[in-house]
DNA sequence: ACCTGAACACCGTTCAAGT
DNA sequence: ACCTGAACACCGTTCAAGT
C-alpha cells in the first residue's frame, strides 16, 4: 500500500520524501471533503477523520494547523473547482451563469453550505464570483458601491437558498405550532402546507431561478 | 432574593410551588439570551450557563429537554418580540416594514443570526414575516407559488445580511490571498479594499436598503 | 520530519441518589 | 418536583517522547 513506483530515475536520497507514506496535506483535505459531504459538517471531527485515515488524531497536526484551517482549506478547494466566468458578453447571462455555477458546486458537495456557515469560512466563496459580477454590473452603469451591494445581495440569496435545500431546515418544523407561536392566522396553514419548501412538491431549481430573476429585474430597472 | 410577596391571600399549601426558588424555564431562557448576545452562540454551553446561574448543569434538565430545545426557545422568544405588521396598506411599505423589523430584532440581539444558523432553528423566524408578506404580494397579483418564492428570497437576503453584519465574516479575511487563490485579476484588490463590507466605510443600513429595493423593484416589474 | 500516547480542559447527556 | 454528583462517551489541542 505504501509502494511508489513512479519516476524510477531518481536517486535514493529523495525517495524518503517521495515515498507516499500515509499522510500528506492533500490526502487529509480530500478525506475531509468526502467525510463532510457524507456525514455533514457538524458531525465532522478531527478524531473521526484520524480514525478513518487509520492514524492518531495528533498525526493530522503535522499537515494542518487546526480544525478551522482544515475546514477553510476544504471549502477553498471545493469552491476552486467551480468556473464562474463562461465568456459571456451579455451582462445578465454573465451573472446568471456565475451564480448558477456557485449554486451547482455547493449542491454537488452537500456539506459545503453548512461548512461555510462555520466561523468565517464563507469569505473565500465570496470572492469567487465577485470579479465577473462586478464586471457585468459596470456594463449596466452601476457605480462601484452599488455594484458591491448588488453583488452581496446575489451572494446572500444564492448561498441561503442552497443552505435551505441541502440542510432541509424545515424537517424539524411544525407549521401549526409555529403559526400559533407567532400569532398567525389559521388561513396560512393550508397555504403553507402545500407551498412550503418542506413539501416534496417544492421545486428548488425554479425557486432559485425565480429569485435570481427578481434581483436581476431590479438591477435592470435601476 | 427568593422571597415572593405577591397575592398574599393564597394558602400555604401552594406556597411551595409559588416560591420563586432558583430555576424555572423562563429564567433559563432569559439567561440564555443574555449569554448568547454577550458571548456569541458558538461559545454557549449548558455547563457555562449552569455555572452562571449558580447551579449544577443537570439542574437545567428539569426545565429544558436538551440544548437544542433551549436554543429554539431562545430564538422563538427573540423573534416573538418583533412586530411585523404595521397596518400599512401599500404593499411595498408593508413588506419594507416587515423586513426592517426582522432585521432590527436580529441586530438588537447580535447572537440571533448565528443562533438561527445552528441546526434548524431558523424555521420559527421564517413564519414571522410570512403572513404580512404573502398578503402584500397577493395585492401585486403574484400567484401563491411565486409569492412564496419571493418571500424566501426576501428572508434569505435579510438574514444573510444580518449575519454578515453581526458575525463580521470578513475579519479573518485577506483579500489579496483570496484573490490569488481564486485566480482573480489584481485590479479587484483596490476596489475590494475600499468597497468591501470589511472596511469601516461600509454602510450596512444602506446596503440592506439597496438590496431590498432591488428585490422589490423586481417584484414590481413582474 | 513525521507519528504516537498520555494528558488537559472542555462538551452534552444518562443514571442513581438525595430532599 | 427539583437538584446534586459521579460517570460515560465524546471534543480540540498541548506536550513529551519515540523513529
Amino acid at each position: 500500500m505504501t509502494r511508489s513506483r513512479s519516476e524510477p530515475g531518481k536517486t535514493s536520497t529523495q525517495s524518503a520524501e517521495r515515498r507516499t507514506r500515509s499522510l500528506n496535506r492533500q490526502r487529509v483535505i480530500e478525506a475531509t471533503i468526502a467525510m463532510v459531504d457524507r456525514d455533514g459538517a457538524d458531525a465532522f471531527s478531527l478524531r473521526a477523520l484520524a480514525s478513518e485515515l487509520g492514524v492518531t488524531p495528533m498525526a493530522l497536526y503535522n499537515h494542518v494547523a487546526s480544525k478551522r484551517d482544515l475546514l477553510v482549506s476544504a471549502a477553498d478547494r471545493i469552491l476552486a473547482s467551480a468556473k464562474f466566468d463562461h465568456g459571456e458578453t451579455n451582462w445578465r447571462l454573465q451573472i446568471e451563469g456565475c451564480f448558477r455555477a456557485l449554486r451547482e458546486v455547493c449542491i454537488r458537495h452537500p456539506g459545503t453550505a453548512r461548512l461555510m456557515e462555520i466561523e468565517g469560512i464563507a469569505p473565500s466563496a465570496v470572492f469567487g464570483p465577485m470579479e465577473v459580477t462586478l464586471d457585468a454590473l459596470s456594463k449596466v452603469g452601476l457605480n462601484p458601491t452599488d455594484a458591491m451591494r448588488a453583488y452581496f445581495t446575489l451572494v446572500s440569496f444564492t448561498l441561503a437558498q442552497v443552505s435551505y435545500q441541502t440542510r432541509g431546515p424545515f424537517s424539524h418544523l411544525d407549521p401549526a405550532e409555529a403559526i400559533r407561536k407567532q400569532n398567525l392566522s389559521a388561513s396560512l396553514v393550508e397555504l403553507v402546507r402545500e407551498a412550503l419548501p418542506a413539501s416534496s412538491s417544492w421545486d428548488f431549481d425554479r425557486a432559485f431561478e425565480y429569485g435570481l430573476s427578481l434581483i436581476l429585474d431590479g438591477i435592470e430597472k435601476s
